[in-house]
DNA sequence: TATGAAATTTCAAATGC
DNA sequence: GCATTTGAAATTTCATA
């Protein structure tokens, strides 16, 4: 179901639902009924359009990399040759897991990324080996996370 | 339940449950069984095991802001005084919804944070208006994510 | 869009291996 | 640690308003 539809009209009882989604998505749609005051079945009705209108987009369970011995995350601003082509260089990011996010952005650097590794010798050897042996990378600028103080969704 | 076991031991049907999971928070747990070939039972005891030691921190359904009118991704670097404490200026950043990340970071930016906005106005209004009232903040850099092309958890 | 009821599927605890 | 059973709960569909 891959219907995108940017003309759609959400009323309080669908934020309701997607709130309470958003913040557990495995809330049954009964306990989702009581609070808003309607049916299952029109709860369930109602979902099926949101999902239909191209505004759900999937549900994931979220996991504590911490645990798994993940610890470090960072930024890099990734500089590209001009004779580059930019889609190759991030074809080659794609391989690599510990790369989370990948943006095309203004400013200075061509690329920008969020990295998750174990440690900083992890890190080191992602930066060395894995990144900078792209073909068209020229230089990279790393920060260090060193404490997140925020993580949502926009709110709606 | 929020215990935290940093010793967690995962197989390879622990990663299977959570690569299911993370991909579809709403899979059946009989399907994963299927899948694995262990009985639904099992998958639900695993399941209970994974929660307590915290490696699972919650669920989410994952939204398109774009549907909702949020096209503009933007990254801020902000100065912050040297008499300022962070943490305060942490506080007030958690007031503005658009702002999804935040971080301690190295380098030269104190806070480094990932806002999202309806277009280059709202962005200029969150800067102008937003952001740089709150108090210790001295200048800030930002650029703009024109596409982003990867956005994904560790892989387990 | 909403509802209630029915049919289907899934959950989750108890028990034994 | 896993399987089977089983009553309870949730999901999904459908006829109808």
């Amino acid at each position: 179901m891959k219907v995108v539809n940017q003309n759609i009209e959400i009323d309080g009882i669908d934020k309701a639902i997607l709130r309470a989604l958003m913040s557990d998505a495995r809330t049954p749609i009964l306990e989702i009924a009581r609070q808003v005051g309607i049916s299952g079945a029109a709860i369930h009705q109602r979902l099926r359009k949101l999902e239909k209108s191209g505004i759900i987009t999937g549900s994931k369970f979220v996991i504590n990399p911490k645990v798994l011995g993940y610890t470090t995350m960072a930024f890099i601003g990734i500089y590209l040759d001009k004779a580059m082509s930019n889609p190759d260089a991030v074809k080659q990011l794609k391989k690599i897991p510990e790369v989370l996010e990948c943006h095309y952005t203004t400013g200075n650097w061509s690329i920008f990324i969020k990295i998750l590794c174990k440690d900083n010798e992890h890190l080191m050897h992602l930066l060395n080996k894995d990144i900078q042996s792209i073909e068209g990378v020229s230089r990279t600028e790393t920060f260090i996370s060193l404490n997140q103080q925020i993580d949502r969704q926009i709110k709606i």
